[in-house]
DNA sequence: ATGGTAGCCTTGCTA
């Protein structure tokens, strides 16, 4: 089962980069970030055409998740819970062939010492006690997504730059290690310990050409799920082309379901 | 020192 996630930075404009990568990448799950669009504007057509069901929380303008399944799919949260009045669209859950996986769309929280920051650790702090109740059915899951989180310096092109940065606060990196300490499994750092590799590069500046980039989307795996980890890449392609999102796929591949039938 | 990019249904805000 292999399931990915992608800021597509609205769904409007990166529409045709979208279906053109499904077909190439044929993933199983999708994870969408940034479609920027309430739900009655979701393109549900074309994405059918491309055999993908979709299960979506949508906002007018900002954020807006979602999750693409070419298998059935039954939506379990379309709010992260914790907080009833908090409308934001940065969280959709689903249960597809047995395996949890959520749509993350973690607040930026810029500039550090603002409400901004604050609404960021909050929303880590529920998303963590969310983790919690669902490590506790011992299901698979996934959390998928732009978690804003430089997880180290090993992740940024320029650690010293990013330092007043809430992607970078010493704050946000230990809110990011406690949802670790849970027993979630960074997929691609645990599959290359060694690489600095970049998800996402700023608009500005040549950062692509330049290949200043940060490692902020990732794929956070429950220890069921990390049990059936055997693959997991960034995908370049995507940000090559012209009018690109600024951050591009990353995937992991999950073997079979265990049998739970003694080997012979 | 400044502005540099992109998307939204706007002329500023978010990233």
């Amino acid at each position: 089962m292999k399931i990915a996630s992608w800021n597509v930075n609205s769904i409007k404009v990166r529409l045709p980069h979208l279906l053109a990568w499904l077909k190439a990448a044929k993933p199983d799950v999708v994870c969408l970030q940034e479609t920027k669009t309430v739900e009655d504007n979701f393109p549900f057509l074309e994405i059918e055409a491309a055999g993908y069901t979709a299960a979506v929380a949508g906002q007018k303008t900002y954020n807006g998740v979602a999750i693409l399944s070419a298998h059935p799919m039954t939506v379990t949260e379309k709010r992260l819970p914790g907080n009833k009045a908090d409308e934001q669209a940065r969280y959709v859950e689903a249960e597809i062939e047995g395996v949890r996986v959520a749509s993350v769309y973690l607040p930026n929280g810029n500039p550090v010492g603002t409400e901004k920051f604050d609404y960021k650790l909050g929303w880590m702090e529920r998303l963590k006690r969310h983790a919690e109740g669902l490590l506790k059915t011992e299901t698979p899951f996934v959390l998928a997504g732009d978690f804003n989180v430089i997880p180290s310096k090993a992740d940024v092109h320029d650690p010293e730059g990013w330092e007043k940065d809430a992607l970078y606060d010493p704050r946000t990196r230990a809110k990011f290690r406690a949802l670790l300490y849970l027993g979630l499994t960074d997929a691609f750092r645990t599959l290359h310990p060694q690489t600095m590799a970049f998800t996402y590069w700023d608009y500005q500046g040549g950062a692509w050409q330049r290949d200043l980039g940060l490692r902020i989307d990732h794929l956070l795996l429950s220890p069921q799920a990390t049990d059936r980890l055997t693959a997991c890449e960034i995908d370049k392609a995507p940000r090559k082309l012209e009018k690109p999102s600024d951050h591009t796929p990353v995937w992991c591949e999950l073997g079979p379901e265990p049998t739970g039938q003694m080997s012979a």
